[in-house]
Order: structure tokens, then sequence, then C-alpha cells
DNA sequence: CTCGATCCCTGGACGC
DNA sequence: TGCGTCCAGGGATCGA
């Protein structure tokens, strides 16, 4: 399930192979997924002329492909438009051969100006993709929350502190902080034995630091073995990545814990199987009064 | 504001 | 082999 580092990995390798091609001509299949599958009609012509990881976005900025220079006296209409792709849980996006005939449920296919295509495969189609304007972009950019790599101490505590949602959910809430998922939310909660149900205006100022770091430490070491293969995450170039070896708590339900071999638990936390160790992350001390379950 | 429930979708695991 | 059932999960949405 591609979250912050499973995007940036892909992104790093699309960034190598197919930046500052021109896109020819679109091909589009089921299209339930995508904002706006007639506008992709305006990808034909353009160059890709970026490609930026933005939280679990990719973000493909687009730019009008040269025109001679005698004719394009005008050129103000280069509103500058982006292609946004999200993977949802079991996207693909890369460049293929134009002659390997599409998968299954490849979806999307753009045909570039070396012969190759770059396409979109997604078998559950939980991904999106839209066609952005720079107004419609910027709208995007506004709804997201703090870019856990970059956010400083002060911030993130705020974050954290000012809510009394569990500390589960607000690492998982997209506009709180961009980027982390399920994975990446039970490891670092793990790593800061920080229990996923904990309220977040209950978590100290040295809680808060400490799961900012370990969040950043666990991000980039990710990243670093180009992210976590558990169902069917491929890179751009079709390689799995490597960090499933190291989780700590996220899967490992039963298994002992790594620090004090106390079997791992999983519990639902804002509706997300969250997997943590009873004993180096203690419960919160006053559950909500939940009448029948607090009756033993 | 926060919660749970529901839906989207398909493949894989499991039981019979 | 082939069913049926359950589960996974990011995000949108709706009602409590």
């Amino acid at each position: 399930m591609p979250e912050l580092p499973e995007v940036e990995t892909v992104v790093r390798g699309l960034q190598k192979s197919v930046l500052g091609r021109k896109i020819l001509s679109v091909w589009i299949g089921k299209c339930d997924f995508i904002d706006n599958p007639t506008e992709f009609t305006r990808l034909s012509g353009q160059k890709i002329a970026a490609i930026e990881r933005f939280g679990k976005f990719m973000l493909l900025r687009l730019a009008p492909s040269e025109v001679p220079a005698e004719k394009c006296s005008g050129h103000a209409t280069s509103e500058e438009a982006s292609l946004l792709v999200h993977l949802g849980m079991t996207g693909q996006l890369a460049p293929s051969d134009a002659e390997i005939p599409f998968d299954k449920h490849t979806h999307v296919s753009l045909t570039l100006d070396d012969g190759r295509e770059l396409r979109y495969t997604d078998a559950r189609r939980f991904g999106r993709m839209a066609y952005l304007t720079a107004e419609s972009l910027a709208k995007e950019i506004a709804d997201a929350g703090a870019d856990p790599l970059e956010v400083g101490a002060t911030e993130f505590a705020e974050r954290v502190r000012s809510r009394n949602a569990r500390i589960k959910a607000l690492l998982l809430d997209q506009s709180v902080f961009r980027g982390v998922g399920n994975i990446y939310a039970d490891e670092s909660l793990w790593r800061a034995k920080i229990h996923p149900a904990r309220v977040g205006s209950k978590i100290s100022v040295k809680e808060a630091e400490t799961l900012r770091r370990v969040l950043q430490e666990i991000l980039n070491r990710a990243i670093v073995m180009r992210g976590s293969s558990i169902s069917d995450f491929l890179d751009a170039n079709g390689e799995p990545g490597e960090y499933q070896r190291h989780h700590r708590a996220y899967g490992r339900e039963g298994k002992p814990c790594y620090r004090c071999r106390t079997p791992i638990r999983r519990i639902i936390v804002a509706g997300r199987s969250s997997y943590f160790c009873p004993k180096c992350q203690s419960a919160p001390r006053q559950r909500k009064p939940k009448r029948h379950k607090a009756a033993r």
C-alpha cells in the first residue's frame, strides 16, 4: 500500500525514466477513478516538466511543448496544468514498452515521444487521477496537512495536542499530516511507545517530539529501502521495496515484541487495524465511559 | 469536532 | 476445482 516512502520511490524512478518526455496521445479504459476524464485529451502535446511527491500524491507538472518560435506570439494560454495521481491501494504508474500487452487492470496509457507508454494500472481502482489547472491544484494543496518529513517540533506538537481525536486517527488524517498511512503510523507509534488509542490532547510535548523524531527516521529509512512491499507495491521499475523486513509492529499480530517479547496485539482504531505492543505502549488511563465495556 | 458505519473495488486466504 | 465468505485498506460521505 503506497504511503509516503513508496510514493517517493515511484517518483524518483519516474524522474529518471520519463522526465522531460512529451505526451503524444492518451488512452483511457475504465475511468470511474478519474475526476475529469474528458480533460485528459489536454495531455496530448504537453511535456512532463517536473515530477513531485505531495503527501501520497504524485504531481506530474506539465508544460506545453515548444512551438516554433515564430509561431508563438501569444503564449498567454499557458496556465500551468498538472496530472495528479494517487495510487490508492494497488495503483502502479510505470513506463512500459508499447509492444507489451496491457495488464488486465491498466486503465490509462500515455504514449510518450520515445515510443514507450506511461501506464496506470490499478486492480481495485482505489486510486485517483485528475487533470488539474493551477487553480484546482492550489485547492488540493491548501487542503493538505503538514509534510511529516519537514514539520518542525512546535508545529507537530501543536497539530497533535490541539485535537481530541486518537493519535492513530490524527496520523492517518491527510489534512493533519500528508503521506502517513497505516503501516508507518503503527511503526512510529511502536517506536515511540505510544498507544494508538491515546487522545492527541493528552500526548505530552516530550512524547510528541519523540513521535516526530521516530516518524521521520522511519520514513527516511523506508525511502532508502525503496518502501514496503506488503501486497503488490512495485516501484516504477517493477521492483519491490525492502522495508517490510524492518517492520516492528505492522502485520505482526501474536508475534513477540522486538523489545519485550510480549505478543503484538491488533485492535481497530479509527476503523483501521492497529498493531501495537500492549506492554510497551500502555493504554490510555481513562477510556470514554462506555457503559457495557467498562463492566467486567 | 469526532465517531462509526457504509461504500467503492478486486484478489487472496480460508473453509467446505 | 469451485464455490461462498471474509478481509484488506485510503478516502469520501453521511448520520449520530
